[in-house]
RNA sequence: GCACCCGUAGCUCAACUGGAUAGAGCACCAGGCUUCGAACCUGGGGGUUGUAGGUUCGAGUCCUACCGGGUGCACCA
C-alpha cells in the first residue's frame, strides 16, 4: 500500500493525537522541517491549539506525544516551545520507497477542472506577452491529470474584436491587387502592423472596416470565409509554436471567444430578468454595490455596446455559464495577466449574482506579473518592439547548441541539435515556472542558461549524469528497478530518501494553488540532495547490498528528475 | 482620487492556515579532482525583510499609517 501525500499521512496522525489528548478542532500543521536537527518534519499545531485550551504547551505536546501512533515510523521528540521533531526511521523509508512502484500516485478525490490558458489574440503573431500563461498553464494542467482529475483545456483565443474587421478588409483588398494571402500572412505581425496604419491613416479603409465587423457578427458568408481563412492561418501558427513549446494544446482545445457569439442575447435576457440589468448613457450595465468608479460613483459592468454590440464581459459571463453548466467543472483556472484581475472579479460577482455559475463550482483567476527586461522594464526588442515568440526560442536553441557544442560530450549534430533543442526550450520554460507566478519576473539570458543554480540546465545535468552512471556501470534498469533500497546508513541518502517520497505532496500543493515553483524548487532541492550522495557515497565502487540500495536511490531519482520535468512541459536527455 | 499587486543580501529569487538562528544561486574570498561527469562539492563574509507603530508566547507573513514602484478604474480585449 502506498501512503501517497506523505505530509497528509503525518499531519492525520498528529491530529487524531490531539483530538486524544482532548485538542479538537486542532489541526497537527506538519511542515517540512526549517533544519536537518529538527528531524525531517515538524508539527506545529501544538502550540496553536493549546493557546486555545489556555493549556502550556509543552505538557499538550507531552499529552499528544503519548497518544501519537508512529511506531516503527518515525522517532518524535518534544522541542522548543512546543514542536514536535518528527525524524523517519531509516527503515521505513526504505520500505516505502521499495514499496512504491510510482512515486505520484491519483489524488483521492477526482475533480472536472477546466484551465483557461493561453488565449492569445489571433490578430497578432505569439509574442513574449504569450508565454507566461501558455507555460504556467500547461504545467498545471500536467500536474491535474497527474493527480487523476479530469482536466478540460480552455484556449479562449481572441478572434472577434474590432480589430478583424480591419484586418479582413485588408485582406480582402490585398486579395484583389497583390494575390495570394497566403505569403502575407507569413509575417503576421508585419500584416497587423501595416493594416492597423492603414486603418489609421484611411478614413476610407476604417469605414470598410466597421462594416466589415457588423457583417462578420451578422454573419456575412464572404467576410465571413475570410476571417475564417484569417484564423486558420493564425491557429496554425499558434499550434507551431505549442509544439515547439513542448505544451499539449492542440485546435481541439481552441474554444474562441467567437464561439460564444450566440449564446449572448441569451445573457442579456438573462441579466434582464433577474432585474440586474440598468441601461445607463444608452448601454446595458450591470451595477453591484461593491464596485465604485472614480469619485465613488456607481461603476458599471456593460455587457451590450450602446450602438448593440457585445463585450468581452458578456463573453466571460457566457464561458462562465458554459464552463459551471455544460462542462459540470467543479473549479475553473484562469491564468491570465494580473491587469485583468478586476475585471474577473467583476465577472464571477455578476456571475454569481445572476447565477450564471453552479452552486459546486469553483471560479479562480491566477494572475501573474509582467516579463520584464534586465533594466527592468517591459521585455522589449532593442528596437522596442515586441519579441516574437518564434525568434525568442530560436535564440534559445542557438544558446544551448553553443554551450553544447563547447562542452564537447556530444560530437553529432543531430545529436547537438537534439539536446539544444531540450535544453533551449526547457530553460526558458524552467525560468518561467520557478519563479513565484505572481511577482513580474525579469528575464535574463545568462541565469536561465547558466548550468548552475535553480535552472531546468542543472536539472537536466543530473538528471544525464545519473543515466552515465548505469552506462558505465552496465546497470540493467529493469533490474535496478527491482533493486531494495536498504541501508541508508549516511545521512546523505537519509536526506535523498526522504526527498523522494515527498514528490506527491508538493504537487498536490503546486495545483492547489496553482503554483508550479513549488515543484521547481523541490526539484532544485532533489537534484542538490542527490549531488551531496553522489559526493559521499561511492555507488559503482560499493558492493552488495549496499551498491543495490544506491542504485535504486539512483533509479528513483532519476524517476523524480524526469517525472518532475515531465510535469512541467520539460524533456530530458542522457547525455548532454 | 479610489482599488488591487509588489518592496527580503550588491544582483536574481525562496521562505508551505503566523513558528525555532530569514534560506538558495550568481558575484566575492578560501579549500577539494591519479578514484562513478569539477557545468560538481565543502567552508566563509554579506540582512534593522521600505519606514514607524500595533496585535501575541512568537510577525517577512496579520492590522493601521506613511514612503517607493507597478497595474487597473464607462461602452478595446
Amino acid at each position: 500500500m502506498s501512503l501517497g501525500n506523505l505530509r497528509d499521512f503525518l499531519e492525520q496522525r498528529v491530529t487524531a493525537a490531539l483530538t486524544a489528548a482532548g485538542a479538537t478542532d486542532a489541526p497537527g500543521v506538519v511542515r517540512v522541517s526549517g533544519k536537518p536537527e529538527f528531524g525531517d518534519y515538524q508539527a506545529n499545531g501544538i502550540m496553536g491549539a493549546a493557546k486555545r485550551l489556555k493549556a502550556k504547551p509543552r505538557e499538550l505536546a507531552a499529552t499528544v506525544l503519548e497518544h501519537l501512533d508512529l511506531d516503527g515510523i518515525a522517532e518524535v521528540e518534544i522541542a522548543g516551545p512546543g514542536f514536535l521533531n518528527i525524524s523517519l526511521h531509516n527503515a521505513w523509508l526504505s520500505e516505502q520507497l521499495n514499496q512504491r512502484s510510482t512515486l505520484l500516485v491519483a489524488a483521492v478525490s477526482s475533480q472536472t477542472v477546466v484551465v483557461d490558458y493561453s488565449a492569445p489574440n489571433l490578430a497578432k503573431e505569439m509574442h513574449v506577452g504569450h508565454i507566461r500563461s501558455t507555460i504556467i498553464g500547461d504545467a498545471t494542467v500536467r500536474m491535474l491529470e497527474a493527480l487523476g482529475h479530469n482536466v478540460i483545456r480552455q484556449n479562449h483565443v481572441g478572434d472577434w474584436g474590432t480589430q478583424f474587421g480591419m484586418l479582413v478588409t485588408y485582406l480582402r483588398e490585398l486579395d484583389d491587387t497583390e494575390g495570394a494571402a497566403g505569403s502575407v500572412l507569413a509575417d503576421l505581425e508585419e500584416f497587423y502592423r501595416t493594416s492597423k496604419a492603414k486603418f489609421d491613416a484611411d478614413e476610407g479603409f476604417a469605414e470598410r472596416a466597421r462594416l466589415a465587423v457588423v457583417a462578420l457578427q451578422a454573419g456575412d458568408p464572404d467576410v465571413r470565409a475570410l476571417w475564417q481563412q484569417f484564423i486558420d492561418l493564425s491557429l496554425t501558427h499558434c499550434q507551431t509554436l505549442y509544439e515547439r513549446l513542448g505544451t499539449t494544446l492542440t485546435q481541439a482545445n481552441v474554444m474562441a471567444e467567437s464561439s460564444y457569439n450566440d449564446a449572448l442575447p441569451g445573457i442579456i435576457d438573462s441579466l434582464r430578468d433577474k432585474g440586474l440589468l440598468q441601461e445607463s448613457a444608452g448601454a446595458q450595465c450591470v451595477f453591484l454595490d461593491e464596485f465604485k468608479g472614480k469619485e465613488g460613483d456607481p461603476l458599471p459592468v456593460i455587457v451590450q455596446k450602446s450602438d448593440g454590440g457585445y463585450l468581452y464581459a458578456t463573453t466571460d459571463l457566457a464561458a462562465v455559464e458554459y464552463r459551471s453548466k455544460t462542462l459540470a467543472a467543479d473549479r475553473v483556472m484562469y491564468f491570465t495577466d494580473a491587469r485583468q484581475a478586476f475585471h474577473f472579479k467583476q465577472i464571477f460577482a455578476v456571475a454569481a449574482a445572476a447565477g450564471f455559475d453552479t452552486k459546486q463550482v469553483s471560479l479562480e483567476h491566477y494572475p501573474f506579473g509582467a516579463m520584464l527586461g534586465r533594466d527592468g522594464k517591459p521585455f522589449k526588442t532593442r528596437a522596442g518592439g515586441v519579441v516574437k515568440l518564434a525568434e525568442l526560442l530560436d535564440e534559445a536553441e542557438e544558446r544551448a547548441r553553443t554551450e553544447v557544442r563547447g562542452r564537447g560530450e556530444l560530437t553529432t549534430e543531430d545529436d547537438i541539435n537534439q539536446a539544444g533543442q531540450t535544453i533551449g526550450i526547457g530553460a526558458v520554460k524552467y525560468a518561467d515556472l520557478s519563479k513565484n507566478r505572481t511577482s513580474d519576473y525579469v528575464f535574463d539570458w545568462d541565469a536561465m542558461m547558466a548550468f548552475e543554480g535553480n535552472t531546468a540546465p542543472y536539472l537536466q545535468y543530473a538528471y544525464a549524469r545519473i543515466q552515465r552512471i548505469f552506462e558505465r556501470g552496465e546497470v540493467d534498469l529493469e533490474s535496478a528497478a527491482d533493486m531494495p533500497v536498504s541501508t541508508l546508513s549516511e545521512p546523505a541518502e537519509h536526506q535523498l530518501a526522504n526527498a523522494l517520497l515527498r514528490l506527491q505532496e508538493v504537487v498536490e500543493q503546486s495545483v492547489a494553488e496553482g503554483m508550479p515553483h513549488y515543484l521547481c524548487t523541490y526539484l532544485y532541492e532533489v537534484a542538490s540532495r542527490f549531488m551531496k550522495f553522489y559526493e559521499v557515497c561511492p555507488i559503482l565502487r560499493s558492493e552488495g547490498d549496499q551498491k543495490a540500495s544506491r542504485l535504486a536511490l539512483c533509479v528513483d531519482t532519476a524517476q523524480v528528475l524526469k517525472g518532475g520535468l515531465g510535469l512541467l512541459g520539460i524533456d530530458t536527455v542522457d547525455r548532454m
